[in-house]
RNA sequence: GGGCUCAUGGUCUAGUUGGUUAUGACAUCGCCUUCACACGGCGGAGAUCGCCGGUUCGAAUCCGGCUGAGCCCA
């Protein structure tokens, strides 16, 4: 007879799309708000809506969305929400070069709502993609962060912080993106290495001195105010406060000094332009310098530019230098490797030009901010030292203006008669001032109804800031946001903590005077085998589609959740191919249960188990403790680390392979029946979060529980206590050890594993092992197994050999013959009389005595019981005897 | 230049209260088709734990220095 398991074959495509759906239908994530249970809450990183997933998105939603399965089971209510990061520009790049439409071509809503189509398109692509990896979020909560109810949220935030005078604007150096034509936070720019000249430019002072100037933007010539240097530079002391003259373009600056100068570089003097870098801003706020703007807000020279107006800044450089040249203005060049702060979506120099724009007061509250990060944990928390670091290195106020269509609106008008700020109304909210007229409002300061709306829109960050007060409703001032602000976890990236987590942080302490969350949980990046960032914009990205068809989601997941949390890891297929292994091995063993379960009678639970099987129970409850320290500290490497060992070691090599002869029939086949569906159980449960497809599909086929809808559902492992027993779990691993050692010996030999082995004969110190008789006996195929004490063995000599390097040189041509006659002795009797004497006499045939020492001899004992030889297996206080038998040839 | 992290067999990796022969996986070699699984089982070989110094009876582990790599920022 042939016994079948319902399992079949593990087809995960088709487990892994029929749970997705059933899920679904199921509804089994939605929050409940009158639930008991106490809250756990996910900030969610709202994904950009840019159509792709590479595998370190993948990697980053997995790790979190393990850790909402496993609060889940181990009994939180918890608060997953789902969102789509959807304004900014990347999204207008995007429907500008791909969908192929100019904006300026186009009215301005048209545009908004074609941005707006475009992201749910690509919000569709990856919602598949999420739905696939078994992101188990509530779709009841979904927001896209250009939906009203975020612009309300951003908008309601600017609203209250425009009244506490949090929130100002003003015309000042601001950080510009020539190719975006918008102003930048100092969070959105990075510094790109680059090589670049470095020019020595003559200037000439009121005397006609030449004067040297090193820059590496010559284009700034018609910027510049002052020339500086340092205090102590004995080679320009007599020159300070003298006027010189700018080359090319003719204006006299003065020559100041100043700490600030680096004497070492260039010449040691240098050019201050309004403004090329920060430092010019420092200089020329502390120095109190003109301003002489020559660049425009499109990257290019402007009439102050002279002959260079509407050049581009690469245009106007070449010109100049080429101009110096002629009029051999510029005495030396060289190269210089140097980095230049550039937009982190385009990569392109940032310029510094005053402009007006919106600020969130961000400087007057570093310490604050510095205070809060104290109060939430990190994961890991070196982390923190980042954000510190981040915060008490600022330097400008938030810039939140952004000069862009596809965003959110400022609540703003001005009155055209005296340019009074009129602020919208929070019950008006949300509102586009763009679009919409300004119908109610007036300026109350001068009257006029003539207003005119604020056409920037805000930085994205301003809604992705308020993902917790966007997933709680707190517009709506709702009950949910009452009970579950300050949120419990927030995971992220490590890139974005001076962005995301600062921001973030930023509001709340402004909203809430509070932090956002408990804790922070950072995931590390996923790198290229190159070694580069996975970036779908630059194009390394690698989808994790391919993996999911090829080996599934489960195995995709099984890869995320080893990752170290905090950890960088590179990208290797072969790391992923692994965790196929562990899967058909669950798999298996699972379908080895499934084919005996139906002889369990589930009616009756027993009150008694076996040893061996109180020895798999209590090891199981061990470790289904330690994972759920594991899971609390967020670390699922850990967890699949020890459940996976323990699994395939004690569980399937041990275990199983103990239990199964009591699988067919006999008394204590039930006991083994209801142990075995027991601890499968709960390690499928602790595996659960991380692998939810396999485990569910065995789950349901097998190991499903009364009233419960999914293993993602059901409650963490119990292991009722009745079955714990510690001596059982000490004496159980004798037994094991034992069983695995006979194992090892017939392999060894070469016996056949499932050959009969005749009798084993046990001699251990260790007590209460004969409890695991049969087990041992059964296991390892012994006709019989007996237990006996240590003097009921006793050695006995079996052979002797000649120690040859000794007797060859001290007998010589005698040697031969002393062997020969050894061959010949009883060696029990050798063993003795040398054993007493020290030496041995014999005689050779040809009447010569020879007296052999201990040291000539090598003596091979073998144990033996009643008469018999046999071969011997030593273990930690046990000996175990086995019929002897030849090495295989 | 500042902040942070890392350095263990060919590759990846465990090892945070210092303690006998340093964990496991992949790859490699040998044996075994044993009624869940050859995507399996058993066994072997393979590491002066980056370098130098210190503390200690004892250091992969603690301290200092050096070298190299990475991330964030100036």
């Amino acid at each position: 007879m042939r016994i079948m398991s319902s399992l079949g074959d593990y087809d995960f495509e088709d487990i892994e799309t029929r749970w997705m759906k059933r899920w679904e239908e199921m509804g089994l994530y939605k929050h409940d708000l009158d639930s008991e249970k106490p809250v756990f809450s996910i900030d969610t990183p709202p994904r950009y809506a840019s159509g792709f997933l590479h595998m370190g998105h993948a990697k980053n939603y997995i790790e979190f969305e393990i850790i909402a399965r496993a609060m889940r089971s181990l009994g939180y209510n918890v608060f997953f929400p789902v969102g789509y990061d959807d304004n900014g520009l990347p999204t207008e790049k995007y429907v500008e070069e791909k969908v192929g439409i100019n904006k300026r071509e186009v009215r301005r809503e048209d545009f908004i709502n074609r941005c707006k189509e475009t992201s749910a398109e690509l919000e569709e692509k990856m919602t598949e993609v999420f739905d696939r990896i078994g992101m188990s979020w509530d779709w009841d909560t979904f927001y896209q962060t250009i939906d009203d109810l975020s612009v309300k949220t951003a908008q309601k935030s600017f609203l209250y912080l425009y009244k506490e005078g949090d929130v100002y604007r003003n015309s000042e150096p601001t950080i510009w993106c020539p190719y975006h034509k918008t102003a930048l936070a100092q969070a959105e720019v990075e510094d790109i290495e680059r090589d670049t000249t470095l020019n020595y430019i003559y200037f000439e002072s009121e005397d006609g001195e030449k004067i040297e100037i090193a820059t590496t933007r010559p284009e700034l010539l018609p910027s510049c105010v002052a020339v500086f240097v340092h205090p102590e530079d004995e080679r320009y002391k007599d020159m300070v406060g003298k006027i010189v003259k700018v080359p090319l373009f003719g204006q006299e600056v003065p020559l100041m000094e100043g700490e600030e100068v680096d004497m070492e570089f260039g010449s040691g003097m240098v050019m201050i332009c309004t403004f090329g870098d920060n430092t010019d801003i420092e200089m020329w706020k502390k120095y109190d310098l003109p301003l002489r703007i020559s660049i425009d807000e499109e990257g290019r020279m402007n009439k102050d530019a002279d002959d260079y107006e509407g050049m581009t800044i690469e245009e106007a450089r070449e010109k100049i230098i080429e101009d110096l040249k002629d009029q051999e203005l510029l005495f030396d060049q060289e190269g210089l490797h140097q980095s230049v702060g550039s937009c982190w979506r385009c990569d392109t120099p940032v310029e510094f030009i005053p402009t007006l724009q919106w600020f969130i007061r961000t400087l007057d509250y570093k310490d604050e901010l510095l205070k809060l990060a104290d109060k939430i944990d990190w994961y890991p928390s070196y982390y923190k030292h980042r954000y510190k670091d981040w915060v008490e290195n600022l330097k400008w106020d938030w810039c939140i203006s952004r000069q862009r269509y596809f965003g959110v609106p400022f609540p703003i008008w001005y009155c055209e008669e005296c340019e009074n700020i009129i602020a919208a109304d929070e019950v008006d909210l949300p509102v586009d001032p763009r679009t919409e007229e300004p119908e109610g409002y007036g300026c109350d300061q001068c009257g006029s109804e003539n207003l005119k709306p604020e056409m920037d829109v805000m930085d994205t960050w301003m809604t992705s800031s308020m993902t917790p007060q966007i997933a709680l409703r707190w517009t709506e001032g709702s009950e949910v946001f009452e009970k579950n602000y300050p949120m419990t976890l927030r995971p992220q990236s490590h890139d974005i903590i001076r962005t995301w987590a600062f921001y973030t942080i930023l509001k709340s302490y402004l909203h809430h005077g509070s932090i956002p969350w408990e804790e922070v949980m950072i995931s590390g990046y996923v790198y290229t085998k190159e070694g580069e960032g996975m970036s779908s914009s630059r194009g390394t990205g690698i989808s994790p589609e391919g993996i999911i068809e090829e080996y599934g989601a489960d195995c995709l997941r099984y890869w995320a959740a080893g990752a170290g949390i905090g950890d960088d890891i590179v990208y290797k297929k072969k790391e992923v191919v692994r965790g196929r292994k562990i899967l058909n091995k669950i798999w298996n063993a699972s379908k080895l249960v499934d084919m005996h379960l139906d002889k369990l009678d589930k009616e009756s639970i027993p009150e008694e188990i076996e040893p061996i099987d109180r020895w798999i129970m209590t090891k199981t409850k061990e470790i289904v403790d330690r994972c759920e320290g594991y899971y609390r500290d967020y670390d699922s490497s850990k967890v699949r680390r020890t459940i996976s060992t323990y699994f395939k070691n004690e569980f399937c090599d041990d275990y199983l392979e103990m239990v199964k002869y009591r699988l067919y029939d006999g008394t204590k086949q039930q006991s083994a029946l209801f142990t075995l569906s027991e601890t499968l159980r709960a390690i499928l449960k602790v595996m659960a979060p991380m692998v939810p497809f396999i485990t569910e599909e065995i789950y349901q086929n097998l190991l499903k529980e009364e009233g419960i809808e999914s293993i993602h559902t059901s409650n963490w492992p119990e292991i009722n206590t009745k079955y714990i027993d510690e001596e059982a779990r000490e004496k159980g691993d004798v037994a094991r050890d034992i069983t695995s050692e006979i194992r090892k010996w017939k392999s060894d030999k070469g016996i056949p594993l499932n050959e009969e082995i005749g009798k084993v004969r046990l001699v251990t110190e260790h007590s209460g092992i004969e409890a695991f008789k049969d087990d041992i006996k059964e296991t390892v195929k012994a006709t019989e197994l007996v237990f006996l004490d240590a003097e009921d063995i006793e050695e006995r000599a079996v052979d002797i050999e000649p120690n040859y390097s000794v007797m060859g040189p001290k007998y010589k041509d005698k040697a031969k013959k002393i062997f020969k006659k050894l061959e010949s002795l009883d060696p029990e009797e050798v063993d003795r009389k040398i054993g007493s004497d020290e030496v041995y006499s014999l005689s050779l045939d040809d009447g010569t005595e020879v007296v052999i020492e201990s040291e000539d001899i090598n003596i091979r004992r073998s144990l033996v019981h009643k008469g018999e030889e046999l071969d011997s297996i030593e273990l930690e206080g046990t000996l175990v005897l086995v019929k002897k038998r030849d090495q295989p040839s």
